[in-house]
DNA sequence: CACCACCCCTGGACGC
DNA sequence: TGCGTCCAGGGGTGGT
């Protein structure tokens, strides 16, 4: 499921077979995929390709004639590059296939589930306009103080919050509870819950596992290729994700799962303690595991050492 | 306004 | 083997 790391790895792998490349010519196999004009030209053929552009989970290219498209690979959507004369792995759900001018290939869009869709815009301003800018930061430079400033009047579960993409553009549900997991925040915890150390733990913690994710090509837990068709590694490594009831990588405690905001959610108890009201004079209640609350940094747990070894 | 449940959709896992 | 059931969840919408 596509989240930041999984889209800007589809975007560098794209751009590098596509800027520059002209769209000679656009099949659209359904079109009610499309949002705007579905004509061929909005739809970029004709143009070369300037960019492609990111922001949070959404992708955009710019072609030569000022157009541009925006792209949402929802929960099953696939846009990935295939080398002239290669047969697709797949052809089923294929829904838009751009043949490249000069034997340079195709792209293609393929989404099963159709959560995703493409939107056409006749200019890139349009589509920041229209799509972006109700996007909060985009999660790979998210600052402390503007994740806190969004979202520390809210009432909700930070794991909801952070889900919100006018809070916090590009994390989904895996890297959420892994941030969380990383920042040791109870994933229930009430935004209003969270001091100044949290919020500095979380936003960092959100950039480290973007950013360790990005390395690892992206997570493939079901569906996800990269823009070159081949899968992520991320899985591999995640803490907590998907792997409620097993102990957790840290304390061996075992991990809990829940139901937040309508997402299974899975964290550590023994990990990630709850904050609950605003006292965080929790350290008092004796013999509590050490070195979970806030504290500032200097009682963190060291980060798992992960990826250094693979 | 803020929050939340629900819905869209289909493949895959699982049970019988 | 084959069929039915359930689950996965990003984001829009409509209800509270």
């Amino acid at each position: 499921m596509p989240e930041l790391p999984e889209v800007e790895r589809v975007r560098r792998e794209l751009a590098d077979r596509l800027v520059g490349a002209r769209l000679a010519r656009v099949r659209v196999a359904r079109r009610d995929v499309v949002s705007g004009a579905t004509s061929a030209s909005a739809l970029l053929q004709g143009d070369e390709v300037r960019s492609l552009e990111r922001y949070g989970k959404q992708l955009a290219i710019v072609g030569s004639s000022g157009r541009a498209i925006s792209i949402h690979l929802g929960m099953s959507g696939q846009l990935f590059w295939v080398a002239p004369r290669h047969q697709l792995p797949r052809s089923d759900h294929v829904h838009l296939t751009w043949t490249l001018a000069s034997q340079r290939g195709r792209m293609v869009f393929r989404d099963p589930r159709r959560f995703g869709g493409i939107w056409t815009f006749p200019s890139m301003e349009q589509l920041r306009e229209d799509r972006w800018s109700s996007l909060g930061p985009d999660a790979l430079t998210i600052s402390a103080r503007a994740l806190r400033s969004n979202l520390h009047r809210s009432s909700r579960a930070i794991k909801a919050a952070i889900l919100d993409q006018s809070a916090c553009a590009g994390v989904g549900n895996i890297y959420a509870d892994e941030a969380l997991f990383g920042a040791q925040i109870h994933p229930l915890a009430p935004c209003t819950a969270l001091d100044d150390t949290d919020w500095r733990r979380l936003a960092r913690e959100i950039r480290l596992v973007l950013r360790r994710a990005l390395k690892f090509g992206g997570s493939s837990i079901r569906n996800y290729v990269g823009g070159d068709g081949v899968p992520g590694g991320y899985q591999r490594i995640r803490q907590v994700y998907g792997r409620g009831g097993l102990p957790c990588r840290r304390c061996g405690t075992t991990l809990h799962s829940a139901l937040i905001a309508q997402r299974t959610s899975v964290w550590c108890p023994g990990c990630q303690v709850e904050t609950g009201e605003p006292n965080h004079k929790l350290s008092t209640s004796g013999g509590l595991r050490p070195a979970l609350t806030s504290r500032s940094s200097s009682s963190r747990i060291k980060r798992d050492p992960v990826p250094a070894s693979m």
